[in-house]
DNA sequence: TACCTCATGTAAAGCGTTACATGATTCG
DNA sequence: CGAATCATGTAACGCTTTACATGAGGTA
């Protein structure tokens, strides 16, 4: 029985990496970082504990291939570029539908993965900015209508002006989230007609 | 030489746990899982098989009590009620400065705690609201500055189409991050007045 | 002199998620 | 008849963060 190797589960990080090295060739991990922790950090951040092993990974599964640049008394540097392989990969990734959860981290995975779609086709890119118009727009209703969100039933033998707070608190929270979620579906809108004009 | 026992580090868990119980004693570590969950699960969530080790924790340390109520064939039914210890803790944990990093995570932080500070004097609340409008007024203007953010110099070797797509979305992007960063201060304004009609 | 940046990497500790164990009742 | 809800808890797994190891050069 021929011995297959466990198949490797890739992560946003290893699909950011490769998106990354593709928009910037022969760059380093540590160049990475920053990239990662600088420009994207508000959504999305990594250490170099993680990046290293996986390029390691990248790069033992033909993604990424690496020239290496000897320097005195320092480790070697290691300049990334990717594979067609890799490309592939990413693009996969890249058009693969979004699954949206009702939580924060998921929405800014969302936006995560739309900074890097640059080098998409605009159909694509559409495609993938309808999905996001369509849940955040759902979100909202949903929000708005009272059918999820903040319930205060749960508030008991506590003083009048407590709850009176807890209330206003709440109830602006709410308001927030619904306003939010409507101010990301006419921004998302908004970028459509901007990279129409690109194109 | 006395064997003091190594000092329990308390998480947000522990002090969001305390707050609930505090708003509604005789509570048992599902519900509690519950209101988590649905009311304030797009910034915050727990599994039971975190709720369940914090709530032992939380009853050795003296913070917590709970009544058994034994029900036939199940497990014995928990429910829990606060401690003057444990007031005195989460008051401790609520009043304590907030300490802002630009992370989305952190940013959420902030609005949990909020939501759990119902019970705490106008006085506090608004403390820790103007805390929130000095940190989120100087992040608005540190983006619009283009202080931080998001960077495109990176980019290279790529085809100009491409280029001008990853342009137009990270402008974009940043726009929003500026934009979202300034609602949220005058959703804390508006929210201060809110209490102030409350009182 | 002490610290930060550059640059690569491994090891351990900490935290969060999934799976397991048990079992009655209710809903579709 | 299977799935979900209620209800408590432990164990294993996996991912994330911090610490360690090495070392040059620049800055305060």
């Amino acid at each position: 029985m021929a011995q297959r190797a466990k198949a490797t589960r890739y992560h946003d990080l290893d699909y950011v990496l490769l998106a990354l090295i593709q928009a910037h060739p022969k760059i380093s991990g540590y160049q990475l970082r920053g990239i990662i922790n600088e420009s994207t950090g508000y959504f999305f951040h990594a250490h170099l504990s993680q990046i290293y092993p996986s390029l390691k990974q990248l790069t033992a599964d033909g993604f990424i291939v690496f020239d290496e640049v000897a320097r005195e008394g320092k480790p070697d540097l290691k300049l990334y570029s990717i594979t067609p392989a890799g490309t592939e990969a990413v693009h996969g990734w890249l058009v693969k539908p979004f699954e949206f959860k009702a939580t924060r981290e998921n929405e800014d995975s969302y936006f995560m993965k739309l900074i890097l779609m640059g080098s998409l086709e605009l159909e694509e890119i559409e495609t993938y900015i309808d999905s996001g118009i369509e849940a955040f727009g759902t979100r909202a209703r949903r929000l708005a209508a009272g059918d999820l969100g903040l319930e205060l039933d749960f508030i008991s033998d506590i003083d009048q002006l407590a709850y009176q707070r807890f209330h206003a608190i709440w109830n602006h929270e709410l308001d927030f989230m619904v306003h939010e979620a409507k101010a990301r579906v006419s921004w998302l809108k908004s970028l459509k007609k901007s990279l129409r004009g690109v194109s």
